[in-house]
DNA sequence: CTTTCTGCAAATCGTTTGCAATTCA
DNA sequence: TGAATTGCAAACGATTTGCAGAAAG
């Protein structure tokens, strides 16, 4: 599965007269390995340290070629926090995030699509894309006790 | 009514033993002259010219006071286009954009706002806010004919 | 007079880019 | 070979900040 993942996404390099590269071999892999929404200063700490690792350049060159052709996708939490998730094969979803440990929960509802789309036609507007995100505090961090999750306090 | 307005903005002032000098009269009027979102730089740029006027700074810093004070509310739209809109006597609503000519309209509806809750409840997330921006094209420049107020191209 | 403001220019910070050297096909 | 890729460091751009002088209460 991730194997065939990986062929995709060199499959989409070639289709561009684009090449593969060691070092963006390396990239690929790892965006498949983590599993997860991630920004590119994640992703470059995960593999700065090995061999042929690449430069932060070269992260943020291979990262904006996969969202141009659509593998990826990012999204915008907060003024200065941007994110990338898998896109290929996933169908659209919006996202809730946790304010005290950064936890990001997906979720969708053709319902709530629904009413949105009621509310565009009655402005006459055509809508391309959308972005809604919930924040606030995820279950564990709600909990008075200690023990929540509390890791993240970016700004 | 706008004069109520300011005199609310300079109460706000004075509670936290803030000075109202002459810049941040200036400020506060345009602010309140505006009637639409607006960035940092539009308000810059409708006073900068006028005697007295603020430095770019200390809009910033009247900026950030004020949406302290929740009588301002910051909206991102896209990665870099931070705009801010009077909070104080409104009630919530959400935004939609054309990426075309840059006009925000606003939106909101019960409906769509319990669903929400629903899905947060579903998911033990309590909520302190949230985001809810459509991006496209409107009526206006939805129109093949020529004619659309095409005008913003940022990026 | 003491506290808060202000302008200026420098600092941030994540991201992008120019360019010469390097690598892939 | 020749086009595409890479690293480096400099550029970006909106916003923030340190500091010394100016103004408000």
């Amino acid at each position: 599965m991730a194997s065939q993942s990986l062929a995709q996404l060199e499959e989409f390099l070639r289709s561009q007269g684009q090449k593969i590269t060691s070092r963006r071999r390396l990239i690929l892999k790892e965006i498949l390995a983590i599993h997860r929404h991630f920004t590119a200063e994640d992703l470059y700490e995960r593999i700065r340290k090995g061999k042929n690792a690449p430069s932060k350049a070269t992260v943020y060159r291979m990262l904006a070629r996969l969202v141009e052709g659509k593998l990826l996708e990012t999204h915008q939490f907060g003024d200065r926090f941007l994110v990338y998730e898998i896109a290929m094969n996933r169908k659209h979803h919006d996202h809730m995030m946790c304010v005290e440990c950064g936890r990001i929960v997906e979720f969708s509802s053709d319902e709530l699509e629904a009413i949105q789309q009621r509310i565009l036609d009655r402005h006459g507007f055509q809508m391309l894309y959308h972005s809604h995100k919930l924040y606030g505090l995820c279950k564990s961090c709600r909990q008075p006790k200690r023990g929540g999750t509390r890791k993240r306090t970016r700004r």
